[in-house]
DNA sequence: ATCGGACTGGACTGTTGAGTCCAGGCTTGT
DNA sequence: ACAAGCCTGGACTCAACAGTCCAGTCCGAT
């Protein structure tokens, strides 16, 4: 990384990261010039290049990294919680409220998908997001098997695989179709067997 | 549509169809061109204008329907058997399989996420395509019961939006991470309720 | 055979947008 | 105070690419 980088420095680049990532949530990454951004964000074509030397690609990987620490940064609370009973509730409630309220927008798979294949760079940090995510969930099943709440017998890491895949399948038919029942039911399921309530 | 098409230029049009469709699965929609689909499906600027009087746009909902078609085509025979013992075993390693040989190519989320937000005709397509799927589905599970292979109580449509979720749940992260145990894991915890066989 | 219309080739236009450049303003340490 | 160098503005270049245009060729019906 470029080091000397005064507070205000700081400060404008932390500006534009948060002000492209804003863009590239609500219309797409192929959506997003930097002509936006700069509008977007109060800076000029100069100022982008002076903070990411290697453009527009350097830019959007810095907006997956910002992304996908927000995706953590907001569950966190529930992730560090996930295990005794009710728990897992309160976080699925977390989990479909936070995707209702962007609707289609969501951060993750605009980029994995867009930019994903095209840049590997990027495509590190979303698996190191779904790793990092992964182990959460997988350590919230075996607190739960601690304290007698869930099937010993239960494998932590393949129950977390499919609670997972449960979020991002469920946020992918929820854009296509508009329909949030399809991250709700498959989510509920997926937690039946370390939370054995119904959520309707 | 376009009326008066010969049987010339019917194939011209499915040409450049189907080569725009193998590049936009390949590279991504946003990586492919008019210049690109020209040059690779053997045509002329002038050609692609006649087929698709609209351009670009045009001709990507004709590549986004014709891959819907083909997702359901492939798994044509395994979605009408899904019933008896067995056949969800049989249509879990066929979608496995396909996607392992696609290996990052997914027809689906590629033009979802990529186009799906800024093109409306396209999100219809793609929630055309997951509710006749999710349809199949239920169906075979409605079958299951019908046999006595699967708890009369298991409500179909819910359980088949697991599934579905589990599929694409486990593309995305497969995607992303490169690792195909997290579509098999998931999709196998999907089907448990209806084919209590794991696979490992 | 010949006329209309489907079909094709390829040059051309206009725009968009990434990346460059340099001149000047502002901070920071000494 | 005063350099060194971080920070900013905005005009400029250049390539890529969607879409246009027209001069044709080929096919089918009469």
């Amino acid at each position: 990384m470029t080091r000397a980088l005064t507070a205000k420095g700081a400060a404008t680049r932390q500006r534009i990261v948060a002000g492209a990532a804003e863009l590239v949530r609500t219309r797409g990454a192929d959506q997003v010039g930097l002509d936006d951004i700069r509008a977007a964000t109060a800076t000029s074509k100069s100022q982008l290049f002076h903070y990411f030397p290697d453009g527009r690609a350097e830019l959007l990987r810095a907006v997956a990294a910002h992304e996908a620490g927000e995706v953590l940064n907001d569950q966190q609370p529930f992730l560090d919680e996930l295990g005794p009973a009710g728990t897992w509730k309160a976080w699925r409630d977390a989990v479909v409220q936070k995707y209702q309220e962007q609707g289609i927008h969501c951060p993750l798979s605009a980029l994995t998908t867009q930019l994903g294949p095209a840049d590997p760079g990027i495509r590190v940090i979303v698996a190191d997001l779904l790793e990092t995510w992964h182990t959460r969930i997988a350590d919230g099943i075996r607190r739960a098997q601690g304290e007698g709440l869930a099937e010993p017998s239960l494998e932590a890491e393949k129950t977390a695989s499919s609670i997972l895949a449960a979020i991002q399948g469920g946020v992918v038919m929820m854009q296509a179709t508009g329909n949030i029942e399809f991250l709700k039911v498959p989510l509920d399921a997926a937690i039946a067997d370390v939370e054995p309530v119904a959520g309707a």
